[in-house]
DNA sequence: CCACTCCTGCGT
DNA sequence: ACGCAGGAGTGG
């Protein structure tokens, strides 16, 4: 479901309540998650006063006081929100806690909710932990700076891959999935089925930047919530409807009225203008 | 590298 | 009943 624009939607939405909150009394739910997780394992950040919410890509960080925290990673089907203790949790909630705040936050839970459980919460004990992690990605596309912007397009341009596979790779850019994928080729006007070095520097650039601009994009429009995406207060985000191709099989391009096409690349729906994208 | 796998839910 | 879904690791 989410990626790096989703994912730094619930970031934010988060940062209000959990920023200087305790969190309390973790409990785990018997189903396994990607990786199972007990209560045991989280009794570092039990007690704990959150210091830090961050994200790269789409992975997002709750970091405490004691150096440690937990990485939330949403897979498919992930929601990570902060209710009223009142409010029943979903079904398939798997990890809560008390939110202990020091202004009104009181009275509420964390609540990770995933139904497909291709999402996890891990617990990272130490900043070398969180490091390891964080550098098995390549840069953030949502944080690139001019060196991070050769690097991807040179990583582009290495490979025969097609262009749109590689943007899913999490190694090569961090934060782009299908939606946004196809969106960036789109923009930068290149059939998804491109090979990697087939790119000229020109080609490649347009490329790097489009990633850049329709991530952006996403995040202001806090998020595209075709069907169930909610940020940390439950609200849906309005990017679908700013979408060029993604979702949009049948329908007119946006830019020259030709019909939007979907492929099936790498076991996933690919959508592009085979007019306007070569 | 690709296809397959882990799961549940929804729309056709 | 079947196909499809915003992710990502694995094993051939």
């Amino acid at each position: 479901m989410p990626e790096g624009p989703e994912v730094e939607t619930v970031r934010r939405s988060l940062l209000p309540r959990l920023l200087g909150a305790t969190l309390v009394r973790p409990r785990v739910s018997a189903k396994k998650l990607r990786t199972p997780i007990t209560k045991k394992d989280l009794r570092d950040v039990d007690g704990a006063v959150v210091t830090e919410l961050f994200r790269k890509g789409k992975l997002l960080g709750i970091r405490t006081e004691r150096g440690g925290g937990v990485f939330v990673r949403l897979g498919m089907t992930g929601r990570l929100v902060v209710e009223p203790k009142t409010q029943p949790p979903a079904l398939h909630t798997h990890v809560r806690f008390d939110v202990c705040g020091p202004g009104a936050a009181s009275g509420t839970e964390l609540r990770f909710v995933d139904p497909r459980r291709f999402g996890e919460v891990v617990p990272f004990k130490d900043e070398v932990e969180c490091a390891l992690e964080l550098g098995r990605m390549g840069p953030d596309g949502l944080a690139l700076d001019d060196d991070d912007r050769a690097v991807v397009r040179v990583r582009l341009q290495a490979t025969a891959r097609a262009i749109k596979d590689v943007l899913l790779d999490q190694a090569v850019v961090a934060g782009v999935g299908n939606i946004y994928a196809a969106e960036a080729c789109f923009v930068a006007r290149l059939s998804p089925h491109r090979a990697g070095s087939s790119l000229d520097d020109d080609e490649a650039r347009a490329l790097v930047s489009a990633v850049e601009s329709v991530l952006q994009q996403g995040v202001r429009h806090r998020g595209t919530s075709f069907s169930d995406y909610v940020d940390g207060d439950g609200q849906r985000g309005d990017n679908a409807r700013h979408l060029h191709v993604f979702q949009r099989e049948g329908e007119p391009c946006r830019a020259c009225g030709d019909v939007v096409r979907r492929v099936v690349q790498g076991q996933r729906s690919t959508f592009y203008c085979g007019r306007c994208q070569r």
